[in-house]
DNA sequence: ACTTGTATACTTGCATACTAGTTTACTTTA
DNA sequence: TAAAGTAAACTAGTATGCAAGTATACAAGT
């Protein structure tokens, strides 16, 4: 398991919690294994508790299957779910993004463009890792404009398991028709146009979504 | 604090989790209250740590809010955490609605005819409760026709915010015309009317909820 | 009266101990 | 050889103990 560093602010049960999702999403903890409280309690360098504790928590989504006195599953892909994290990010994002072209002040559509600025810059730099964090900021923004963020929190729990299969993808970067479009969402909403940012929205996160669904072929193992 | 009994089959985490749950959406915990896990635990006759796992999960819909070494708040009431419940819902609901619409086979049809058919019986005989459990069983066969039971269960776990909130208005039973737009939406998916069906519902879900706003003003003490 | 110091009794986070159930490996028995 | 029995080594659920931080009551000093 790779354990990255324990953040100071962060309580025990919130790292546990990080590096086992981390570690879920990177496939380093394979579909189908089975992890043991202790095993990963001893490699954190943690008791039991807050390890426990977290995979209360992972199990909630349906990302790990706790079966007492025997272990805690690591599920294997569902496609079911994933669909559903599609599904209700896609379903959430537009409404929150039509709503947020009413809603947004000036304030927010300069945050907007700064925002789309520095993914240019960064696009013509090369830098895919920030242009991934931006492209996340970006979308969030959109929840904070109209007061939606534990919507948004919501939407980012259940996305692991989309999260996880778009993984298998490696990076499958077009990122410059990604940035190209929160040009047009921002210039709608710049517009006021709501129905315009949703439609370009639904777009944006259904585009490439089709076309991966068959690498289900290629890691048959990993799935349900 | 109300104690119902402990069902055989559930854990006493799970035990917890449902009778805090219930207090607090029955207001007999009270918003602003405060609460200590080893009160709770026992108030339950349980030890500290299923308490202590079923406020964890609580804490991450902002239903309470852990203060460590302090205790834990029943969080007053956030019109903007009620609201975002309701807009998640509506949200989620109104899309999946209409994909029953299409996807609903002759069985699921029938399933739901009965469920209706039952409504209007225990009307009649104004069984209340009964007509409630109807009416939460027509909408989740929503969610299990589309195979969204995931965004089921997160729209559910939100919906506490407002379950809460509209606990103060008590019972207003507008049963009536509930049963009859739950004829109209079934009407609509039998006539595989996707847009219709989504319409009703949003009426359905959104026509009370403007005029319980102004509850707020009778118990100023519960809100942030 | 008012501040300051201090002891005490709380609180949760986490570690550890115990319980009960499952799996695994090995031994016994036919 | 194969089945049945058994002990040991695991598992998670839960109880309990300890550490560290916070609130409270009260006394001492100004």
């Amino acid at each position: 398991m790779i354990n990255t560093e324990k953040d100071g602010k962060e309580s025990n049960r919130d790292y546990a919690l990080r590096v086992i999702r981390e570690n879920i999403i990177k496939l380093e903890l394979k579909p189908g294994f089975m992890i043991s409280e202790q095993d990963i309690a001893d490699e954190l360098k943690l008791s039991r508790t807050p390890v426990h504790e977290a995979l209360q928590e992972l199990a909630r989504t349906k990302i790990i299957e706790i079966l007492p006195q025997r272990g805690s599953l690591v599920s294997h892909i569902n496609m079911t779910l994933v669909d559903e994290a599609v599904f209700m990010r896609a379903t959430i994002e537009a409404a929150v993004t039509e709503q947020a072209a009413q809603m947004a002040t000036e304030k927010d559509i300069q945050e907007l463009q700064e925002n789309v600025n520095l993914q240019i810059f960064y696009h013509s730099s090369g830098n895919l890792d920030k242009i991934m964090e931006l492209d996340n900021q970006f979308h969030e923004m959109m929840y904070r404009i109209t007061n939606k963020m534990q919507c948004h929190f919501m939407v980012k729990t259940m996305n692991i398991h989309y999260d996880r299969f778009r993984e298998l993808r490696m990076h499958s970067s077009a990122t410059e028709s990604v940035i190209e479009e929160h040009r047009l969402i921002l210039e709608a909403i710049k517009n006021k146009d709501g129905e315009k940012a949703k439609q370009i929205l639904l777009g944006h996160l259904n585009k490439h979504y089709a076309d991966e669904k068959d690498v289900r072929k290629k890691y048959p193992e990993y799935f349900a």
